[in-house]
DNA sequence: CCATAATTCAAACAACCGTTTGAAATGTCA
DNA sequence: TGACATTTCAAACGGTTGTTTGAATTATGG
């Protein structure tokens, strides 16, 4: 009778199912409204699949989490793509933007991480040191760069965060953005000329704060 | 056919009760991830109370944004602050701001609002019609203003949307934020200096776009 | 080929959820 | 006070959750 049965090469099958219906449908519902049943479904395995192969539904989730960083870490450098700091952050922003605004199939260990920010789990830690932390210190020598010397660590903290917030918004403000301006079309089309925007405002408001540096540094010279 | 309302009785306590501890366990855990019963517990009350005065988890739900946005709209007025544009953002940024940092129990309504925007309920579409709606107004009279002519509807979008995802990124990334700087309280204490970058970072920006396009149409017009 | 281990499966389990119920308690007013 | 509406309450209901169970099925190695 069950002739019909899926063809399994080799038995981890099942493993690779469940952890590619996971990614699915954990990042299209997140970790909490996710259930195994759906899961299972979609990987079309047995209920008790998920304990026996993971333990449970964190251990299935920290495996595909596991397996998001891995396959993320064949990220581009970046750093080495141009010499002009100017390049490197829109290259940054852009890269940044393609996963905000993929559609969920595309890239689902992505949006997976973006939840993670929003909505932590007990892998938060993890995601910061493994993928956040890496992306943050990238920002944060293109910012040094671009500023110059003269600021602090923490100004350049700031100005790290309001470059990546205006990025992460069109990820996490997405249906408040789309009742705003329903004419403004969150899909992949748009990476150009928001990166553009982000890009442009991003480096006007960093040249600000250096002339403002400068200009003040140069009034305190005149004072003495 | 139900007895006339109370006039001048006592007002209802339960169901003050109710709304209160509706707020802030709903502002706590969110709306999915609140109990019924969790709030009955904070309301002193029995488990059956919500749905006998309020129909339901959904009509609580309701009822305590609206009492919210109606709090909400005794906001202060911030268009007569000031003739010029960038002590009107200042002060913005600073009122948002106030919000996003503020404790839990202060602005339980506000922090409900901040949640609606990231896991989005049926009420969404009141939140944004009356509170986000003239926020965003208000942010693009200003902005408006930054500019100057010669940008588009869209351009001046962008612009508003780069600002306020500065600000609520304390609140959406707050998790990460934490873990990344640990140095970096995001208290009450921090409303000024992050007012002051963000709005600093904000009118560079725009003095910058401002200046590109006007330097854009001088070489056009030199072109000619 | 067969004993043994690994894997699948339907079914059930215990815990929790929002909601309902019907009686008891409380309040209201002629 | 007495009759009636309103409100409270413990208990239970139906549904969903993650997980467990034990037998049936499949793969593996001597």
């Amino acid at each position: 009778m069950g002739r019909m049965r899926r063809a399994v090469d080799h038995p981890a099958a099942t493993r690779q199912q469940l952890l590619a219906a996971g990614a699915v449908v954990f990042a299209a519902r997140g970790y909490r409204e996710a259930t195994v049943r759906d899961i299972c479904r979609e990987a079309d395995s047995n209920v008790a699949a998920v304990n026996y192969h993971f333990g449970g539904k964190d251990g299935l989730y920290a495996e595909v989490l596991a397996e998001g960083q891995r396959q993320m870490h064949v990220l581009p450098p970046a750093k080495v793509v141009s010499a002009d700091p100017g390049e490197r952050l829109e290259f940054f922003v852009r890269g940044f933007l393609e996963r905000v605004l993929a559609g969920a199939p595309e890239s689902n260990h992505a949006q997976l991480m973006f939840r993670e920010m929003i909505e932590p789990t007990r892998a938060l830690d993890r995601v910061v040191a493994e993928f956040i932390r890496p992306a943050a210190d990238e920002l944060g020598g293109i910012v040094r760069e671009l500023l110059g010397p003269g600021f602090s660590e923490r100004e350049r903290q700031l100005a790290g965060l309001s470059i990546v917030s205006q990025i992460l918004n069109y990820k996490h403000c997405r249906p408040v953005i789309e009742r705003l301006f329903p004419d403004l079309p969150l899909d992949a089309a748009q990476v150009g000329p928001l990166t553009r925007h982000i890009t442009d405002f991003s480096l006007a408001a960093l040249r600000g704060m250096r002339a403002v540096r400068a200009g003040s540094r140069r009034s305190k010279a005149r004072k003495n």
